[in-house]
DNA sequence: TTGTAGGCGTTATCAC
DNA sequence: GTGATAACGCCTACAA
């Protein structure tokens, strides 16, 4: 904590004029209150003095902190810089500053962040970890505490949110294999527990049910996290199970390259043996050996209208939830051909 | 803001105790204070009503916010996120929260950041922004901010920090390529007023002075930023005077990665006509096409010990600043063979 | 061991 | 238009 800190008397007292008043000069909303000249005087020495308001008093006393925080699942995952830079972005045009924490795709350490999150009083709360049953989402509601939910939504609850249109994505990337003339289609889906992870494989078992290919249960498996390493042993459990499909779609972009290192350790070759389709775009994801055919999806798009959405709830805490969906578009690399037997 | 907020008020009359008697119990150091049965009661009681201490009020009691402050020049390079894993986790572990911004690579708004930072009383600051000569630095210093440098350092002042040893880093991968048997090395560097920048380009003129390869300063080249596109653009410029190289060592991996580019369209590749080498080793650097030949970095000690020191600084303010120094070590992929020529 | 009182820095609400 | 006062929620001498 910095010493010699000067405080609003200090300022009051060098201009003459009570802190009130101060204050008053210092805040844009009550700054006509006070006479031009005051007002120029008090600038200018608060200036000298290097003032600046605590955000901490002024909080206490107001009851806004002007901080929002944001929760991420996995910091490590490509996807979600460019989505917080557009939260961070938009939210610092309007003078609020984003409490970024990462909880390791842990509930428990998502509890205790919005526990340290509430602590600090922020004014609302960006969440990228919602699953389909979440409990902090509920307990965001019971606090009356402005919430939006990016990238995920969660069921029971009437939530804004900003989320990609996971069903068209799928239907993309299918509509390409099939165009390659892919018949014998897996999926290696993400967490059952997550939007993105029931949302993606619906969306692929829909297909089924249209007659669009030939769906087999068994090349259907949900890994346990968006990670590398769960799609590799995902992609191994379709391996073992049922050799004879063509082409993988993934439910993420980790997921896909997890299949990568399996279908290696397999000696099978992407895209000659087996094709992989991605979800996210995540930036790299055009470097990857081979490049990765994908849904991009609009990241930075995704936060600032997630940050649009929750400084309009702050300020009118009565507001509809709403759902902003967003259309991933597909992105043809190198991970993807016409199947060669 | 959550309403209907319990405080300790509440919790007092519930409990029938006076207010100070309810802190003393919710605070470790004074727990011992209060007789046992009127703690576990208290404990109870709060527990009941959902209490949770306002950090705001206490931190303004108290001049301690428990908040750190930690700003990151560009969240989009895969090497950083690793490095604030480090950091959260050290510091969630004693209490801490930290307070993650994105500077974007831009001193007004690194200076903007820190003073929204400073305005929430963060107790200490973690700085992977450094400049060779840094304002940020010198404010912090004058303001008796506790302050940590991660990854890079700064030129005229003492500070606490936690670096790489780039000199050893380029040793070791110019050593690999003369094992190699290159002789005809160029340097593609980073910005001049970053010490990663700087120190990387003076370690590899260096081993031009032992001798050790053919230095010719046509065959250096510093980028404007530590970015895919200001590694094209460099790597551009750098064929542009000399075509008779046959390996680059990249001050970074993103640069490393605008070689790729460049040489690509020179219709030159990689590592046939032209070898690469990175430095930082970031996630995903193995997956590139080709894998990328890199300085490995140690990423998550990195963040540690960058927390634990700035820790030890705000428990004893008097602390005489020390320099960490963390040596990478080469891994070999495949941007790397011997010339053709 | 527990209660009392004052203040951290700010601002909302009065009064002048 | 400006000053005075109290309160936001908490902590800590000090008193009892």
């Amino acid at each position: 904590m910095a010493k010699t800190k000067v405080n609003i008397k200090d300022v009051a007292a060098a201009a003459n004029v009570h802190p009130s008043t101060v204050s008053r000069v210092l805040n844009p909303a009550t700054r006509s209150m006070v006479s031009a000249d005051v007002a120029t005087r008090v600038q200018q020495i608060a200036a000298e003095l290097g003032y600046a308001r605590s955000s901490l008093a002024s909080g206490l006393r107001t009851g806004r902190s002007y901080t929002i925080g944001v929760i991420i699942p996995d910091l490590s995952n490509p996807v979600f810089p460019p989505v917080v830079r557009g939260i961070e972005r938009t939210l610092s045009a309007e003078g609020y500053i984003a409490l970024l924490a990462d909880s390791d795709n842990n509930p428990k350490s998502e509890q205790a962040i919005f526990d340290a999150l509430k602590a600090r009083h922020i004014d609302g709360l960006i969440l990228a970890t919602a699953h389909t049953d979440d409990s902090l989402v509920s307990e965001c509601i019971e606090d009356h505490m402005p919430l939006v939910l990016v990238n995920r939504t969660t069921d029971d609850q009437d939530v804004t949110e900003v989320i990609n249109n996971d069903e068209l994505g799928i239907q993309l990337a299918m509509s390409h294999l099939q165009d390659l003339s892919h018949t014998r289609i897996a999926f290696l889906g993400g967490p059952e527990n997550t939007s993105t992870g029931m949302g993606r494989r619906q969306a692929f078992e829909q297909q089924g049910k249209l007659g669009k290919f030939e769906y087999r249960p068994e090349r259907v498996f949900s890994c346990a996290a968006f990670t590398e390493d769960a799609g590799r042993t995902g992609m191994q459990a379709l391996l073992a199970a049922d050799h004879s499909f063509t082409a993988v779609v993934a439910a993420n972009d980790l997921l896909a390259l997890g299949c990568y290192d399996a279908l290696a350790e397999h000696g099978l070759s992407c895209p000659h043996d087996v094709s992989v389709t991605g979800f996210n775009d995540m930036p790299f994801s055009d470097r990857m050996s081979p490049p990765l055919t994908t849904l991009h999806i609009q990241h930075d798009e995704l936060g600032v209208q997630a940050a649009l959405m929750l400084l309009a709830e702050i300020r009118d805490p009565g507001m509809v939830p709403n759902t902003i969906t967003l259309d991933p578009h597909l992105v043809v690399r190198g991970s993807t051909a016409a199947p060669s037997d």
